[in-house]
RNA sequence: GGGGGCGUAGUGUAGUGGUUAACACGUCGGCCUGUCAAGCCGAAGAUCGCGGGUUCGAGUCCCGUCGCUCCCGCCA
């Protein structure tokens, strides 16, 4: 129906009789002449219609209205000298149409397609349709299908096999909540979908496939953010025979040579700086720092032990660590402002904030008086302070210190513009204790998974001292944003029950829940690591869209529902009867 | 489960408790042969999310509720 695409025709075209179908984005109806700009995916083309041309064309142009699917049949021709629009690739030209073929009317949009307004999320998700029209939506899907087709080429080129791995799994009690499905052939019993394909590229390793990838689709039945939605896709990567290095080595060569050939962002530092989790806490307090700007953690703990303001004193006598961070040139920052600030540390578990304003005279502070001299060129000292600066200190036990300060440091840092929009601070994070105290449970719980293997010389100290062994794990971290996350696994029986153990999985639990895994560990495993990449995010921060579901095309609203198609919904009782189901209230 | 923000013509917004709820864009009609966010003239279009309450009087204040959104919890 068309012989070339609207946003194709250059002026190599002049002459040309083309035939032309698209959506009328816009008209200028000047009475004697009608302008149309015609869109199709590839882009706008001005149309004109005179009647000098063709009185039908020109009659039937009259009706037509934004977003009518058109055909149009006509001439190339170069713009008049001086009517050139330098806005547009095709401006140099225009078509003289000739014929003019409704395909199709249209109701007037309930938002404008043309032009990049900002509308209710609620309207744009329920017509998601016509807001996928839009260019914002048009140009992030593309970059999303740019990415994936990079990803899959790198992959392929590096030998890795594309292997599709179940979407109606077994439910694992671990982790995240499942989502289950009913089965229909086998009363009260459930399939569930996956929360990532962990476990069955695991068994395509056992399998021999060596190099395994898939670009998957994951379900977690838990809470949406800006940066969760309940089905989400990850680049799934799994590899034999590999060290740490080598899978850090690959997805690193990936993602720079993804964001050379997909993005004028600028890499801030490569090769990507590495960091082990505990410097990370240390420095930004928290295990996904967005390195994009300083402002770093400073301990004034022994510079502060021995001061009149007892809570300094206090803290630090209780074991408790006293931080700082300096915020540049925010001591004009008013009362109310750092009252603001003060409940940004206190939602983080604080009980409060010190603030100290470095200006010409000295410090000046609500506890100047408390601190001698050689405490103020101390703090000035460790901090950097210049005059004009602010420093923001919290004095608590280590784990509020870094929670607080490192989520006041991200307020900052956007409060003050300190990251460039432009960068991509990648880095790694490393050396993740395999187990955390679940106050919950009681017990011991995997950070990452049940099946990460601890850093090899760490193995002994399972059982002496848990929260104090190492995982043999890795972050990818792009400004402040977790982007993926692996490890090496266990491979071996011996040290898969060790975890098990120290999990407090007994060995009958273990072989229920995890008997394939076990078993198929047995018949000759190899070693094997991998890792997993959000897809989403990563396509979000290359489209400079602070959610991911500008980047989905049908996404859920953050109360798990979809707008256009109402679901989640009711499902009639012959269904619920042939699933062996009963709905209670 | 909890906390914050928002909800006013189709869209985006304005609106000290007090006339007929305002503006821009869009829509509809008219004029117009060089516009490209066309222009000019005119018109229509609102259960102020919904339900209660306070008040002589509520878009505005209070309570509840629904929806969207951000965050905490949760997300091995």
């Amino acid at each position: 129906m068309k012989s070339i695409n609207c946003g194709l025709l250059r002026k190599e075209h002049v002459g040309k009789t083309v035939t032309l179908a698209g959506w009328v984005h816009r008209r200028r109806d000047h009475g004697g002449l009608i302008f149309f700009d015609l869109r199709d995916r590839s882009g706008l083309v001005q149309v004109v219609f005179s009647a000098d041309v063709s009185e039908a064309a020109h009659n039937l142009a009259e009706e037509v209205r934004p977003e009518y699917v058109v055909q149009a049949r006509g001439v190339v021709r170069a713009r008049p000298a001086g009517l050139v629009n330098p806005n547009l690739a095709t401006g140099e030209i225009e078509v003289e149409v000739s014929e003019l073929n409704i395909l199709n009317t249209a109701k007037t949009p309930p938002f404008a397609i043309n032009e990049e307004t900002d509308v209710r999320d609620e309207v744009r998700l329920k017509y998601r349709y016509l807001d996928l029209r839009r260019e914002r939506m048009q140009k992030n899907l593309v970059l999303r299908h740019k990415i994936t087709t990079f990803i899959r080429n790198y992959m392929d080129q590096n030998d890795f096999v594309d292997i599709e791995t179940p979407i109606l799994l077994k439910s694992t009690p671990e982790g995240a909540r499942d989502f289950v499905v009913p089965s229909r052939l086998h009363s009260g019993k459930f399939y569930a979908l996956p929360q990532s394909p962990q476990q069955m590229k695991q068994l395509l390793m056992v399998a021999g496939y060596e190099r395994y990838y898939q670009i998957a689709r994951c379900f977690r039945d838990e809470d949406l953010r800006a940066d969760r939605q309940l089905e989400f896709t990850q680049l799934d990567v799994e590899m034999s025979f590999v060290e740490s290095d080598d899978v850090r080595a690959l997805i690193e060569t990936m993602l720079i040579q993804l964001i050379e050939s997909v993005s004028d962002m600028k890499i801030q530092q490569r090769p990507f700086p590495v960091l082990t989790y505990q410097e990370a806490m240390e420095r930004f307090g928290i295990d996904r720092p967005d390195l994009r700007y300083g402002m770093e953690l400073v301990d004034l703990t022994d510079a502060v032990r021995r001061s009149k303001f007892g809570v300094f004193a206090n803290t630090a006598a209780s074991g408790g660590r006293i931080k700082a961070l300096c915020a540049p040139g925010a001591a004009s920052f008013s009362r109310k402002k750092i009252d603001e600030l003060t409940d940004v540390v206190k939602s983080r578990g604080a009980k409060g904030l010190v603030w100290l304003k470095a200006e010409r005279d000295g410090l000046r502070s609500s506890i100047a008086k408390f601190l001698s001299e050689e405490e103020k060129d101390a703090i000035i000292r460790l901090t950097g302070a210049n005059e004009g600066d602010l420093i923001l200190v919290v004095a608590d036990k280590p784990g509020v210190v870094a929670e607080s300060l490192g989520y006041l440091r991200t307020v900052l840092a956007a409060e003050l513009g300190l990251a460039d929009p432009d960068t991509l601070a990648l880095c790694w994070v490393v050396d993740f204790p395999l187990l955390e105290w679940s106050e919950e449970e009681e017990r011991w719980v995997a950070v990452h998974h049940p099946f990460t293997s601890a850093k090899p010389e760490q193995w002994p100290l399972l059982e002496s001292d848990p929260g104090a062994v190492l995982a043999n794990a890795y972050d990818v971290v792009c400004n402040g944003m977790e982007i993926g996350g692996g490890s090496i696994r266990i491979h071996d029986a011996e040290h898969q029950s060790m975890l098990f153990r120290a999990l407090g999985i007994s060995d009958e639990e273990a072989r229920e829940q995890f008997g394939h895994l076990l078993e198929a560990f047995s018949y000759g495993a190899p070693p094997h690591g991998g890792i997993a990449l959000g897809l989403d995010r990563l396509v979000a921060i290359l489209a400079r869209e602070e959610s991911i579901r500008e980047v989905i095309a049908f996404p859920k609203t953050a109360s798990a529902t979809d707008l256009l198609l109402n679901s989640p919904s009711p499902i009639s009782q012959r269904q619920l009867e042939e699933l062996h189901l009963k709905i209670v209230e």
